[in-house]
DNA sequence: ACCACCTTGATTAGCGCTTT
DNA sequence: AAAGCGCTAATCAAGGTGGT
């Protein structure tokens, strides 16, 4: 059975009840007298009963009026029980993340961010999934992970890349190569060496091939 | 007569829904 | 997205009633 009254007209009841007294009530409540005045009404319109007993000196509880106060009474303690277990829920979170992520983040970002996100949620498990940036993506799509922290990229249909940290390469060699004093190196002058790259899997080698494919063609795997 | 209190009419503001 | 519309609830101001 549908009822036009809400929460707000519960507490108005339990407020005039309390005081006796609309102006009183009212303020109790924050409301200007005049407006508690309405509620009451509306809520004796909606139940088809009386609930309290007016006079121009004087607010009482009617029979009805007092069963149903206290009934309400027991609604409104309820509900605010609710509230008070939600609030405690919200504010104690639990639950397990679990981030999908190349081995170089996970040797070099990861725990500190781990460390940190602990100690603002003791509560929450956070699961790491250590793999090529290929299976990154591949757990983001199939749901196995939250999210994932892979290198930029083509984002496949239903994904989308966040940049969160911009790194830079380095050529490592010997300290007798001739590239060895170089500040900085192009493209084209690091394609005329012989280095030692990764396997097609690896991000790092789409993003060198991507790099090296504005200047030449990419090398044979 | 005056005061305190509740009710009522007029007006305004906020919100959600529908239409353009 | 913006405009129009209806509903709801608020305030303000005035009126009615009862006690002192």
């Amino acid at each position: 059975m549908p009822v036009n009254f809400d929460l707000n007209a519960l507490y108005a009841l339990r407020a005039l009840a309390e005081y006796g007294n609309f102006r009183i009530a009212a303020e109790s409540i924050c409301l200007s007298q005049s407006a508690l005045s309405r509620r009451i009404e509306k809520l004796e319109t909606a139940l088809g009963i009386k609930l309290f007993d007016r006079t121009t000196r004087r607010v009482t509880l009617t029979l009805y009026g007092q069963t149903f106060a206290a009934r309400s009474e027991q609604l409104l303690a309820n509900f605010e029980e609710v509230m008070a277990d939600s609030s405690k829920v919200s504010q104690d979170r639990t639950g397990l993340v679990t981030v999908a992520t190349v081995p170089s983040a996970a040797y070099y970002f990861m725990p500190d961010v781990i460390r940190r996100f602990q100690a603002r949620y003791p509560r929450v498990r956070v699961k790491i999934i250590d793999s090529s940036a290929g299976n990154v993506i591949e757990a983001v799509t199939s749901g196995q992970a939250d999210f994932g922290i892979c290198f930029s990229g083509n984002p496949p249909p239903g994904t989308e890349f966040l940049p969160l940290v911009e790194d830079v390469y380095v050529v490592a060699c010997r300290h007798d190569h001739p590239l060895a004093s170089r500040k900085g190196l192009t493209w084209q002058e690091f394609y005329q060496q012989d280095y030692v790259g990764l396997d097609k899997t690896a991000g790092n080698r789409n993003l060198l091939d991507s790099a090296l494919g504005h200047v030449v063609p990419a090398r044979p795997s």
